[in-house]
DNA sequence: TTGAAATGTCAACAAATCTGACGTATGCTG
DNA sequence: CAGCATACGTCAGATTTGTTGACATTTCAA
């Protein structure tokens, strides 16, 4: 069905077609979230605890500011979290050895398998959308989203992407 | 780079693959719904009254237990919700009349206007997402996306995505 | 008539965050 | 060293947002 005035972009950008991605996105975010939910109610955790860790499996290392920073979250809050994750063992914070003020943190073994537990969680549902949608699909996926994040989330996600710290 | 093994579902489905699409997942949907965001907290609107303004929109007339059982909260929730919405005058709630008992909920004028507000405010970042990304890219993301919702989810929004009520 | 359904509302409670105010340890600078 | 800033921890109070429970009203339906 070629669009007779020539150009693809007329051919899909209908309200029609954008309201479908609207919808799209919310439920399959929806989707998305709730397998590793199920497992944080059991835990008493929060969507933060899940951030707090996965970041910390992603940076080990991380001071309490980067933290807060890259939760969105205030020092207070965060804290609430941060020492919840501690007392249960999950969390492990060191003293920094060059400036002994920050404190760096690491996931403990238990923390691992816990991150581990939710990030399968997670990835059994995509590994299965994926499977089910084909690679081409999932290059297709990737590329939407990128260009539908903020531009500075971007290059931070690019870097990450591309293998920075 | 062919994988050597064969099995293109072996070439992309590396954990790194897919802790990547958790990432931009994230990413992409906290950029999904900032812009939409913005214009609710000066509205002091929550997330809830743009969810009930786009399916009132989307379903015109819909009874109270309906939006209820759509928006997942309870009927206290909501009606603290719709009062404001009915009071600011962006929606309209008709007596039924075959059933008197139940409410029809309508958009005004004004909440059409807003609604569409906030429709251009989320289309707009689709729009550019989907133009940067191309017309396959769009077709892989909606792919996936669709793999990625709850079953009975994906059954509801296909059912909504072609054409049904 | 009588019980159920659909809605509206009040009050008490709960979770998650935020702001504000301090306190401690440590680093840096002159 | 003195003095100020930084990084972190914590307590208290307020807010936001949503929930549960209880009750009233109107209307439907057997």
């Amino acid at each position: 069905m070629p669009n007779p005035r020539g150009g693809e972009d007329l051919l899909f950008l209908t309200e029609e077609q954008l309201r479908q991605g609207v919808e799209a996105m919310f439920f399959a975010y929806r989707g998305f979230t709730a397998d590793p939910d199920r497992i944080l109610i059991q835990m008493a955790y929060g969507r933060v605890h899940h951030r707090a860790i996965h970041v910390i499996k992603r940076a080990p290392g991380t001071t309490v500011n980067k933290l807060m920073w890259t939760l969105g979250v205030t020092k207070q809050s965060l804290n609430l979290v941060l020492r919840t994750l501690i007392s249960d063992g999950l969390v492990e914070s060191r003293v920094g050895t060059v400036d002994k003020r920050k404190r760096h943190l690491f996931l403990t073994e238990s923390g691992r398998t816990l991150e581990a537990r939710l990030a399968d969680a997670q990835h059994r549902r995509m590994r299965i959308a994926y499977k089910t949608a084909g690679p081409d699909a999932v290059a297709g996926f990737k590329k939407v989203l990128e260009a539908m994040m903020d531009a500075e989330t971007r290059h931070a996600y690019t870097r990450l992407k591309d293998g920075g710290t």
